[in-house]
DNA sequence: GTTTTTGTTTACCAGACGGTCAACAATACC
DNA sequence: GGTATTGTTGACCGTCTGGTAAACAAAAAC
C-alpha cells in the first residue's frame, strides 16, 4: 500500500498517474508564505533550525528558499524585521499621555493590552533566542522602550503621587518601575519560555485585568509611600540614574 | 625561530626539539576541567555548540572528550546536573523560617541573596536555553520553587498584613506574589540574557539592597491593600482563586 | 632500563547542512 | 495548440560535525 504522509504532495507509488499537486504560486504569495513559516519555525527552534526542515513544513524544497532569500542569514534578518517592525503601537503612547484618565487606569489598561497582544509567542521567542546571542534586537527593543515607554510610565507614577516633575527619573524610581514592568514580562516568560499556563480567571490565554489592577495598584501605592516625602527616603539614591548612558554596554560589536 | 602560536601547545616548526609540553592530568581533574569548561561554554553558545569549539577553549582535542563522556548528549545531561543539583540554599528556607525576624525584613534579605548569589550567569542562561528547548530542567525548578519558596513566602506575606491563615494561597495572592518574583528575575534577564549593566549605588554587579527593599516593601504594602477588607477587593474575584490548583497546568508532559 | 599502563592525539567516517544550477512544469500569452 | 515565461524541483558540491579507533607518549610499575 502506497504511503501517503504528507496530503499537500501527493505522490503515487506505483506508477506516475497521480499528478505531484504541487501549485504555483505568485511571487508575493509565495514569499509572503516562506516568511510566516519561517517565523513560526525559527520561534520554536531557533535561529540554529535547519532550512530544509523549515522547507518541509511549509511544503517546498529547500532549494526554493534560495530562490526567494540569498542565504539563511538574509532570511533571518527578514524574520527580525517583520517581528520586531511595526509592532509597537503609537496607540499606547496616545492612551499614556490622554489627561483625562487617571495614571492607575492607563497602567492597567496598557498593561492589560501589552502582556496580552503585544508579547506574543513568536516575539518573546525571538526576542529570547535574540538576547542569548546577538544582543542587537534587544538593545534597539529596550532603546525603544525607554525612549517611548518608561518616561511616560514615569510621569504619570509621578502624578499619581501628585507631582509634576519633568526631571529625569532617579535610579530609584526607574529600578521600582522595572519592578512592576519585570513582572509583567515574566508572565510572557512563563507562557512561551517554559511553557506554562499562565491561569486567569478571564479568558484562557488572557491575564485578567483585575490581576493587572492588583499589580499597577500596588506599584503606584509603593511609589507614593517611598517618595511622598524626600527626606523620609530609604537607602542612598547616587548620582547614577541621571546620569546613566542612554544604551547599555554591549558585549559584542 | 619557530613560531609559537598557543604557550600551551607548543610545537617546533624546524624540527621536533621542543617536546610538545602537554599536560597529562588525572581523569579526575581533567573531567572536572572538562565539565567547568562545558559549562561555560553551553551557557554561552547554548547546547548547539560544537565540540570542537568546547575542546579548543579548555586546550584539548575534541577526540578527548569521547574518552570522558560517550555522547555530548551525555556531556549535556552532566552540565544539567552540575548547574541544578545543589544550587538550592537550604539556609533559604531556615531564613523565611525564622519566627524572630519581621517578613519584610526576611523577603529583603532572601531576594538580595536570590538575585546577587543564586541567579549567576551560567544558571540564568542554562535555565533560558533549557526552557527555549526542553521543559524538564525550568519544570523541575519551577516545581521546587512552588514547594519550597512560594509557599514561604504566601505566609510570610500573610504574616505582615496580621493573617495565619494556613490555607492554599489564591490566584489572586500567587499572581501578586508572581509579579514581585518576576520582577527581581527580569534583573537577571536584563543581566545575563540582555547583556545590560544593572546599575545599582553598592558594588557593581550587585543589586543593592535598599533597591530590594523597595520592591519588597510595595508588594507588602499591596497586599495588606488588597487583603485587608474583603469586601473592599477591587475587580471581580471569581471561585477559581481558592480552588485553583495546586500547580498551574503544563503545556507539554 | 624495560615494560605496562593510560591519558591524549591524529586520521578517518557517515551523515547533515548551507548553497548552487540545470532541468522541469504550471501558467500566461498569442 | 504552440510558445514564452517563470515558479519549482532533483541532484549535486564542499564543508562541517558527532562519533570512532588506532597510534602515540607520559607516567607508573617492575
Amino acid at each position: 500500500m502506497p504511503i501517503q504522509k504528507n496530503p499537500d504532495r501527493l505522490r503515487s507509488v506505483s506508477a506516475p498517474v497521480v499528478a505531484p499537486a504541487r501549485r504555483r504560486l505568485g511571487l508575493a504569495e509565495r514569499e509572503r508564505q516562506i516568511l510566516d513559516g519561517a517565523i513560526q519555525f525559527f520561534a520554536e527552534k531557533g535561529f540554529d533550525g535547519q532550512l530544509r526542515d523549515l522547507a518541509r513544513s511549509i511544503g517546498v524544497t529547500h532549494a526554493l528558499l534560495y530562490h526567494y532569500f540569498p542565504t539563511k542569514q538574509a532570511l533571518i534578518d527578514r524574520v527580525y524585521l517583520e517581528v520586531f517592525e511595526g509592532r509597537w503601537q503609537p496607540a499606547w503612547e496616545t492612551l499614556l499621555d490622554d489627561r483625562e484618565r487617571s495614571p492607575e487606569d492607563k497602567l492597567t489598561a496598557f498593561y492589560a493590552d501589552y502582556v496580552n497582544s503585544a508579547l506574543t509567542r513568536e516575539f518573546a521567542r525571538i526576542l529570547v533566542f535574540s538576547g542569548l546571542t546577538d544582543h542587537t534586537i534587544t538593545d534597539r527593543f529596550f532603546s525603544l522602550l525607554r525612549q517611548r515607554l518608561f518616561t511616560r510610565l514615569i510621569r504619570e507614577t509621578r502624578r499619581f503621587r501628585g507631582s509634576n516633575s519633568r526631571a529625569k527619573a532617579s535610579e530609584r524610581e526607574l529600578e521600582l518601575l522595572m519592578g512592576l514592568h519585570g513582572g509583567f514580562f515574566y508572565i510572557t516568560m512563563r507562557r512561551w519560555i517554559y511553557g506554562q499556563v499562565v491561569y486567569t480567571d478571564a479568558a484562557p490565554e488572557r491575564f485578567s485585568d483585575a490581576l493587572v489592577r492588583d499589580r499597577v495598584h500596588g506599584y503606584l501605592l509603593a511609589s507614593r509611600a517611598l517618595f511622598a516625602d524626600p527626606s523620609q527616603q530609604t537607602g542612598k539614591v547616587t548620582g547614577l540614574g541621571a546620569d546613566a548612558p542612554a544604551e547599555p554596554k554591549r558585549r559584542r560589536a
